[in-house]
DNA sequence: TAATATATTGAGCGATTGTTCAATTTTGGT
DNA sequence: ACCAAAATTGAACAATCGCTCAATATATTA
């Protein structure tokens, strides 16, 4: 690769085309086309397949993590800042290459395929519930509430989840908000005691 | 294709392979290996790949459903089959090809790229949906919670995946069961009223 | 049993898969 | 301007892909 940016761009490419056709779905002539790239001149810069995988999954990892990291701190509080932190896993301001979380598909597909692929992947949504864990111990201001959060997040991610995949069967995202607020509130009522007002 | 009965279980057996390891990542040569049939066998009596995808589909689609009613109408009461019905669902008794729903691993997969097959996945989670649904009208017991039982099994629906979803990634079976349980007594606590005891 | 109809076979088609490597072009230091 | 080093090319490899069809085997009817 001629330089670091480029070899980013590249990543970037292939981490919304994987996103977008999963693994077997994409073939490395797919990713020579929307790379521009020669096959000789992707294998020696970015190597095969599963590496290029690898790395596009790790990629998302970061944006994901780095994005929910900034909705958090830029936020006037933590309550608001984990509300809108949900929110936009759930629902993205702009089109995405799919409905559903680049990782939890890799973890659907390759299931018994790619034991190490899967572990990235697993490795990657956990962090995202360190994330979440992390920000609820700031709204519960409790002390020993801190392995409540992380039971907290597991509850909260799997509702992500579930709700990503409910919209992608025919539910209205209207319909899918109120079915987040009606859950938050009762899992975590705290979010809803002063602050309720969020920047969309 | 010999008789009937043949067909029926090559069909079993297709959709045990497409389920575990997905429409891309499951060649015909390994579907000729599974029925131990030859190709041009295959495609008198099956049809191409994407028919016999599309045959499997249906046929999960078939067998869930009728598990879930055979679940529902064999409970001592509404209450208990709900229940049971959505445990079965999350917790299944036996050893199964894939962690996930058949269907949502379809409609993961596929979306971008092949809308028949997806259409058919999303008509059989609508299926499940409107079966959960009639079920909670039975729990209710009241007279306009027909819409209200759509909007619960929709969220119930989603409370599935969800946790489906979070186990694959590291949260126990005994920690998704509480989760369960605890999200079911919010949004549905008619459930718990008088009659809890289940099967299991 | 002979003749007809149905079911199954498996070699092999053209296309596509992931990947390699000698040849070529571009880059950076003198 | 020159040359060695690094990056890029693209033809081509063996393997596999979904799929076809003349040939063979099996079942059905007369």
């Amino acid at each position: 690769m001629r330089n670091a940016a480029k070899c980013d761009e590249a990543i970037n490419k292939a981490m919304q085309l994987f996103w977008e056709k999963g693994y077997a779905g994409t073939s490395m002539r797919d990713l020579q086309m929307v790379l521009d790239m020669r096959p000789g001149s992707i294998y020696a810069s970015l190597g095969d397949k599963d590496a290029i995988f690898l790395r596009a999954l790790l990629r998302y990892r970061e944006k994901n993590t780095q994005q929910l990291l900034s909705i958090f701190t830029q936020a006037d509080n933590a309550k608001v800042g984990l509300l809108n932190g949900i929110q936009h896993l759930i629902f993205p301001e702009d089109a995405l290459p799919s409905q559903h979380c680049f990782m939890v598909k890799t973890m659907s597909e390759l299931e018994t395929h790619s034991p190490k692929l899967v572990e990235a992947a697993q490795s990657g949504l956990t962090d995202m519930r360190n994330l979440l864990a992390k920000q609820i111990t700031l709204v519960l201001e409790s002390d020993e509430s801190d392995i409540h959060s992380y039971e907290l997040a597991g509850m909260i991610q799997a509702q992500i989840i579930g709700l990503k995949a409910v919209m992608a069967i025919g539910r209205s995202v209207t319909e899918a908000k109120q079915d987040l607020h009606f859950m938050l509130a009762t899992i975590l009522p705290q979010l809803f005691d002063e602050h309720t007002k969020t920047t969309h």
